[in-house]
DNA sequence: CAGTCGATTCACT
DNA sequence: GTGAATCGACTGA
Protein backbone atom coordinates (compact mmCIF):
# COMPACT_ATOMS: atom_id res chain seq x y z
CA UNK A 1 0.00 0.00 0.00
CA UNK A 2 1.22 3.39 -0.88
CA UNK A 3 0.33 6.02 1.64
CA UNK A 4 0.22 9.31 0.14
CA UNK A 5 0.02 12.43 1.86
CA UNK A 6 -3.19 13.19 1.04
CA UNK A 7 -4.94 9.94 2.29
CA UNK A 8 -6.44 11.93 5.39
CA UNK A 9 -7.62 14.76 3.43
CA UNK A 10 -11.68 15.20 3.56
CA UNK A 11 -13.50 14.54 0.28
CA UNK A 12 -15.12 17.90 -0.95
CA UNK A 13 -18.32 18.32 -1.76
CA UNK A 14 -17.54 17.64 -5.79
CA UNK A 15 -16.69 14.39 -5.09
CA UNK A 16 -20.68 13.22 -3.81
CA UNK A 17 -22.18 15.82 -6.58
CA UNK A 18 -21.74 12.66 -9.07
CA UNK A 19 -23.81 10.13 -10.44
CA UNK A 20 -24.80 7.89 -7.85
CA UNK A 21 -23.28 4.77 -9.82
CA UNK A 22 -20.02 6.88 -10.12
CA UNK A 23 -19.80 8.20 -6.79
CA UNK A 24 -20.68 4.18 -5.38
CA UNK A 25 -17.62 2.27 -6.22
CA UNK A 26 -15.26 5.26 -6.04
CA UNK A 27 -16.39 4.93 -2.03
CA UNK A 28 -14.63 1.91 -1.29
CA UNK A 29 -11.43 1.81 0.39
CA UNK A 30 -12.58 5.50 1.57
CA UNK A 31 -12.63 6.24 5.35
CA UNK A 32 -15.26 7.22 7.54
CA UNK A 33 -14.33 8.64 10.32
CA UNK A 34 -16.99 8.54 13.25
CA UNK A 35 -16.15 11.08 15.97
CA UNK A 36 -18.00 10.67 19.38
CA UNK A 37 -17.53 12.16 23.30
CA UNK A 38 -15.79 8.38 23.91
CA UNK A 39 -13.27 8.74 20.78
CA UNK A 40 -13.07 8.14 17.32
CA UNK A 41 -13.57 5.26 15.31
CA UNK A 42 -12.17 5.02 11.71
CA UNK A 43 -13.55 2.70 9.44
CA UNK A 44 -12.57 1.65 6.04
CA UNK A 45 -15.32 0.92 3.63
CA UNK A 46 -15.64 -2.50 1.71
CA UNK A 47 -19.39 -2.91 0.73
CA UNK A 48 -22.14 -0.13 -0.68
CA UNK A 49 -25.35 0.52 -2.64
CA UNK A 50 -26.63 2.90 -5.27
CA UNK A 51 -29.88 3.87 -4.97
CA UNK A 52 -31.24 5.98 -7.93
CA UNK A 53 -33.45 8.46 -6.71
CA UNK A 54 -37.19 8.51 -7.37
CA UNK A 55 -36.70 6.39 -10.57
CA UNK A 56 -35.54 3.70 -8.26
CA UNK A 57 -38.46 1.72 -7.29
CA UNK A 58 -35.94 0.32 -4.28
CA UNK A 59 -35.29 3.74 -3.23
CA UNK A 60 -37.00 5.43 -0.22
CA UNK A 61 -37.44 8.31 -2.62
CA UNK A 62 -39.16 6.24 -5.09
CA UNK A 63 -42.22 7.54 -4.00
CA UNK A 64 -41.26 11.37 -3.43
CA UNK A 65 -40.26 13.45 -0.63
CA UNK A 66 -41.56 12.51 3.21
CA UNK A 67 -40.25 13.86 6.35
CA UNK A 68 -38.56 11.27 6.69
CA UNK A 69 -36.20 11.02 3.76
CA UNK A 70 -36.31 14.80 3.08
CA UNK A 71 -32.19 14.81 3.63
CA UNK A 72 -32.00 12.69 0.26
CA UNK A 73 -33.85 15.67 -1.57
CA UNK A 74 -31.32 17.97 -0.10
CA UNK A 75 -27.59 18.74 -1.36
CA UNK A 76 -24.77 15.82 -1.72
CA UNK A 77 -22.07 15.52 0.90
CA UNK A 78 -24.71 14.47 3.98
CA UNK A 79 -25.78 11.63 6.14
CA UNK A 80 -29.14 9.81 5.42
CA UNK A 81 -29.84 7.66 8.50
CA UNK A 82 -33.01 6.01 8.78
CA UNK A 83 -34.52 3.60 11.65
CA UNK A 84 -35.99 -0.13 10.64
CA UNK A 85 -37.10 -3.35 11.79
CA UNK A 86 -37.72 -1.41 15.44
CA UNK A 87 -34.36 -1.89 16.42
CA UNK A 88 -31.87 -1.03 13.51
CA UNK A 89 -30.27 2.09 11.82
CA UNK A 90 -28.71 2.16 8.65
CA UNK A 91 -26.63 4.72 7.41
CA UNK A 92 -26.25 6.56 3.63
CA UNK A 93 -24.50 9.41 1.81
CA UNK A 94 -26.23 11.71 -0.11
CA UNK A 95 -25.01 12.21 -3.91
CA UNK A 96 -25.95 13.58 -6.76
CA UNK A 97 -27.50 17.05 -7.81
CA UNK A 98 -29.69 18.76 -4.97
CA UNK A 99 -32.93 17.73 -5.94
CA UNK A 100 -31.98 13.99 -7.13
CA UNK A 101 -32.89 12.08 -4.31
CA UNK A 102 -30.15 9.54 -4.69
CA UNK A 103 -27.74 7.94 -2.13
CA UNK A 104 -25.37 5.26 -1.58
CA UNK A 105 -25.82 2.72 1.45
CA UNK A 106 -22.71 2.40 3.36
CA UNK A 107 -23.40 -1.70 4.25
CA UNK A 108 -19.85 -2.81 5.19
CA UNK A 109 -16.49 -2.00 6.60
CA UNK A 110 -13.20 -2.91 8.26
CA UNK A 111 -12.45 -0.97 11.46
CA UNK A 112 -9.09 0.69 11.71
CA UNK A 113 -9.34 2.77 14.87
CA UNK A 114 -11.18 2.86 17.74
CA UNK A 115 -12.19 -1.13 18.03
CA UNK A 116 -12.54 -0.53 21.26
CA UNK A 117 -15.02 1.54 21.38
CA UNK A 118 -17.10 -0.39 18.27
CA UNK A 119 -17.05 -3.45 20.45
CA UNK A 120 -18.27 -1.63 23.20
CA UNK A 121 -21.55 -0.83 20.87
CA UNK A 122 -21.47 -4.26 18.86
CA UNK A 123 -20.62 -7.03 21.76
CA UNK A 124 -21.75 -10.10 19.98
CA UNK A 125 -19.25 -9.47 17.46
CA UNK A 126 -17.05 -12.17 17.62
CA UNK A 127 -13.78 -10.79 15.73
CA UNK A 128 -12.60 -7.40 14.10
CA UNK A 129 -14.50 -8.18 10.41
CA UNK A 130 -17.92 -8.67 12.15
CA UNK A 131 -17.90 -5.18 14.15
CA UNK A 132 -19.20 -3.76 10.52
CA UNK A 133 -20.01 -6.46 7.96
CA UNK A 134 -23.99 -5.45 7.55
CA UNK A 135 -25.75 -1.98 7.08
CA UNK A 136 -26.96 -2.20 10.65
CA UNK A 137 -23.95 -3.40 12.43
CA UNK A 138 -21.92 -0.68 10.46
CA UNK A 139 -24.00 1.58 12.10
CA UNK A 140 -24.75 0.20 15.38
CA UNK A 141 -20.43 -0.06 15.81
CA UNK A 142 -20.18 3.27 15.07
CA UNK A 143 -22.95 4.52 16.75
CA UNK A 144 -24.91 6.54 14.45
CA UNK A 145 -28.91 6.94 14.56
CA UNK A 146 -31.42 9.42 13.52
CA UNK A 147 -29.91 12.38 15.38
CA UNK A 148 -26.94 11.96 12.86
CA UNK A 149 -29.83 12.36 9.96
CA UNK A 150 -28.72 15.45 7.99
CA UNK A 151 -25.08 15.56 9.20
CA UNK A 152 -22.62 17.03 7.07
CA UNK A 153 -19.61 14.73 5.94
CA UNK A 154 -18.21 17.11 4.12
CA UNK A 155 -17.90 20.05 7.04
CA UNK A 156 -15.68 20.92 9.52
CA UNK A 157 -12.71 18.28 10.40
CA UNK A 158 -14.38 18.03 14.34
CA UNK A 159 -18.00 16.95 12.14
CA UNK A 160 -19.57 13.67 13.98
CA UNK A 161 -19.07 12.24 10.66
CA UNK A 162 -16.67 12.83 7.97
CA UNK A 163 -14.88 11.20 4.69
CA UNK A 164 -11.33 10.91 4.18
CA UNK A 165 -9.39 9.80 1.29
CA UNK A 166 -8.15 6.82 2.11
CA UNK A 167 -7.14 4.36 -0.71
CA UNK A 168 -10.18 4.00 -3.26
CA UNK A 169 -10.18 0.16 -4.61
CA UNK A 170 -8.84 -0.39 -7.80
CA UNK A 171 -11.45 -0.70 -10.37
CA UNK A 172 -9.94 -4.79 -10.91
CA UNK A 173 -10.60 -4.99 -6.71
CA UNK A 174 -14.34 -4.00 -7.27
CA UNK A 175 -17.01 -6.33 -7.80
CA UNK A 176 -20.69 -6.05 -8.37
CA UNK A 177 -24.21 -7.72 -8.04
CA UNK A 178 -27.49 -7.58 -6.78
CA UNK A 179 -28.86 -5.29 -4.03
CA UNK A 180 -28.93 -7.14 -0.66
CA UNK A 181 -32.64 -7.33 0.56
CA UNK A 182 -34.60 -5.30 -2.34
CA UNK A 183 -37.11 -6.87 -4.09
CA UNK A 184 -39.50 -6.31 -6.97
CA UNK A 185 -38.00 -4.57 -10.07
CA UNK A 186 -35.50 -3.07 -7.99
CA UNK A 187 -33.80 -6.30 -7.65
CA UNK A 188 -32.53 -6.65 -10.61
CA UNK A 189 -30.16 -3.69 -11.18
CA UNK A 190 -26.00 -5.04 -10.18
CA UNK A 191 -25.72 -1.63 -7.73
CA UNK A 192 -24.24 -3.44 -4.74
CA UNK A 193 -20.62 -3.13 -4.95
CA UNK A 194 -17.69 -4.58 -2.72
CA UNK A 195 -14.06 -5.10 -2.50
CA UNK A 196 -13.48 -8.59 -3.78
CA UNK A 197 -12.11 -11.24 -1.05
CA UNK A 198 -11.99 -8.54 1.97
CA UNK A 199 -13.34 -10.31 4.72
CA UNK A 200 -15.86 -7.78 6.16
CA UNK A 201 -18.52 -8.00 3.29
CA UNK A 202 -21.93 -9.28 4.27
CA UNK A 203 -23.01 -12.43 3.23
CA UNK A 204 -25.78 -12.06 0.19
CA UNK A 205 -29.59 -12.11 0.83
CA UNK A 206 -32.06 -12.08 -0.90
CA UNK A 207 -35.27 -10.06 -0.61
CA UNK A 208 -38.05 -12.14 2.05
CA UNK A 209 -41.47 -10.95 2.09
CA UNK A 210 -42.57 -11.00 5.22
CA UNK A 211 -44.62 -13.46 6.40
CA UNK A 212 -48.49 -12.65 7.61
CA UNK A 213 -49.05 -11.29 10.63
CA UNK A 214 -49.89 -13.93 13.56
CA UNK A 215 -52.44 -11.96 14.76
CA UNK A 216 -54.66 -12.46 12.17
CA UNK A 217 -54.36 -15.98 11.08
CA UNK A 218 -55.79 -17.66 8.21
CA UNK A 219 -58.97 -19.24 9.19
CA UNK A 220 -60.93 -21.62 7.42
CA UNK A 221 -60.06 -24.13 5.21
C1' DC B 1 -57.09 5.15 11.87
C1' DA B 2 -55.77 0.41 11.52
C1' DG B 3 -53.09 -2.69 8.79
C1' DT B 4 -48.86 -3.79 6.76
C1' DC B 5 -44.10 -4.27 6.37
C1' DG B 6 -39.27 -2.97 6.15
C1' DA B 7 -32.22 -1.17 2.12
C1' DT B 8 -31.79 -6.49 9.18
C1' DT B 9 -29.88 -9.30 12.75
C1' DC B 10 -29.85 -13.03 15.87
C1' DA B 11 -31.08 -17.48 18.00
C1' DC B 12 -32.31 -21.85 17.08
C1' DT B 13 -33.38 -26.39 14.39
C1' DG C 1 -32.90 -22.67 6.64
C1' DT C 2 -36.70 -20.66 9.48
C1' DG C 3 -38.89 -17.46 12.56
C1' DA C 4 -38.93 -13.83 16.07
C1' DA C 5 -37.90 -9.27 17.58
C1' DT C 6 -39.92 -4.57 17.53
C1' DC C 7 -41.77 0.18 16.11
C1' DG C 8 -42.37 3.96 13.10
C1' DA C 9 -43.50 5.34 8.43
C1' DC C 10 -46.43 4.83 4.88
C1' DT C 11 -50.80 3.51 2.62
C1' DG C 12 -55.44 3.43 1.58
C1' DA C 13 -60.08 3.63 3.28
Amino acid sequence: MTAGPDDRTPLDRDFFDRPVLQVAPDLLGRVLVRRTPDGPIELRLTEVEAYAGQADPGSHAYRGRTERNAVMFGPPGHAYVYFTYGMWHCLNLVCGPEGHASGVLLRAGEVLDGHEWAYERRPKARNDHELAKGPARLATALGVDRRLDGSDVCGSPDAPLSILTGHPARPEQVLSGPRTGVGGEGATHPWRFWIDGDPSVSPYRAHTPRRRNSTRRQVGT
